[in-house]
DNA sequence: GGCATTTGTTAAAGAACTGTTAAATGCCTT
DNA sequence: AAGGCATTTAACAGTTCTTTAACAAATGCC
């Protein structure tokens, strides 16, 4: 079964909109949130593999949308779409992280082309029916379901923001502030003993592999090791 | 140090070719080929980690040399640059492998952007971050990670600050009260003994390298000597 | 050489961070 | 408003890191 990678598209214009989202569904998964509020809020329940987003939109701008992403995430692929060409707009979707700016009117064909583009080169997986595979476990982050070839267990949200992140970065040490600004959004103490609660969970869910680990740099971060 | 990354640069237009190359210059390692012949030389006989390729061209257009390119090379971010904005050029473009199809004219602080944007997600997917070298080791600041070709030790917090700050000032007398202040933002006499705990830990550390030396000069500080 | 000072090294004490479990809080649904 | 579930906060134990202490060795000054 095909793997669809899961795209955020915002777009306040609702005919553009539904241009797009139909364009694209055929081959991804799309969200489509009309405005920055939702998009934060979509942004912070599921996980994406590339944002697409309008500059201009009613209250938040594309651009403090991208700020508030990147934030978040560093590697997603952001691509602005505008109707202003103008020279410094381009240069303020780059300054703010983007990946491309795309002036309209643009052919759906090109964009297809330029969302691929930066999906092949994304390291992260696709999320789709299939989920991903992490040692011997099975996890679908979309049904947060991790499962093993006997039993499957239900994760919560969090649990499964946490495992996904740290998924998407197995094998690779990771700074504490990191994982708590991509799943929490906030680096405090109290974020911080959060993250070692759950941490010791997934641990505890994990175990059944010996090849997984989840190893502490005391200090720094964690390490999501894949053997 | 890191070093420049290299860039392909394939223009028949001499002067469009020299504005290029010298917006470049400062940034990147460029080599500018004004025909597909030599473009396709110098590919084969360098490592490049970007190419920018014109696509009218004398003999071999830029989609013939990206064929070439792509054959030997799947990974390497391939950029367009056409004066024709004709809708089919540029879905060619991306058909043929391309990553980006730009359209004269166009802002050298755009292509400079968009250049990064490649690089940066070329860079992440190979290594990771490459620490700085200290003789015959490898340290990564953020990940406090001290790596010889063999075995890999992980320094705290204090150690790897430390030993960040003398490899920055290697080869030179620092004064204790410099390297204090700078690690741990305060002088006195048992921060000072910290001191002298934490360089005893470090030479030990680095004993591996004969050409690594911390040496004392009494009363005033430390010579981080690296041959 | 003698003496005060500085440095090298190791070990103990103290501080900071992490692992884990349980209780409290918040949120949703009924 | 009550029950159920998820997340946060609290509490405590265990671990790891940094500082302090202690003593030996080296330096430099008379």
């Amino acid at each position: 079964m095909d793997a669809k990678s899961k795209i955020l598209l915002v777009e306040d214009d609702s005919s553009l909109g539904f241009l797009i989202k139909d364009a694209l569904e055929g081959h991804y998964d799309v969200f489509w949130a009309t405005d920055g509020q939702k998009a934060e809020e979509a942004f912070k329940k599921d996980c994406y593999n590339l944002c697409l987003l309008d500059v201009m939109l009613p209250h938040k701008s594309g651009f403090e949308i991208a700020d508030t992403i990147r934030k978040a995430n560093t590697d997603i692929p952001i691509l602005f779409v505008s109707a202003r060409a103008m020279e410094e707009d381009r240069i303020k979707g780059f300054m703010k992280g983007g990946d491309d700016y795309i002036t309209k009117p643009f052919s759906m064909e090109e964009l297809k082309h330029r969302i691929a583009v930066f999906l092949k080169r994304s390291k992260n997986q696709s999320v789709g029916q299939d989920g991903i595979s992490i040692g011997q476990y099975n996890f679908k982050p979309d049904l947060l379901l991790l499962s093993t070839g006997q039993e499957e267990k239900k994760l919560t949200r969090k649990e499964g923001n946490l495992l996904f992140f740290l998924a998407s970065k197995k094998n690779e040490v990771i700074k504490r502030e990191e994982i708590l600004m991509a799943v929490w959004g906030k680096d405090d103490y109290f974020t911080g003993r959060s993250l070692d609660v759950f941490i010791s969970k997934l641990r505890k869910y994990l175990s059944g592999d010996p090849n997984i680990e989840i190893e502490n740099y005391h200090g720094v971060g964690f390490l999501f090791k894949v053997k």
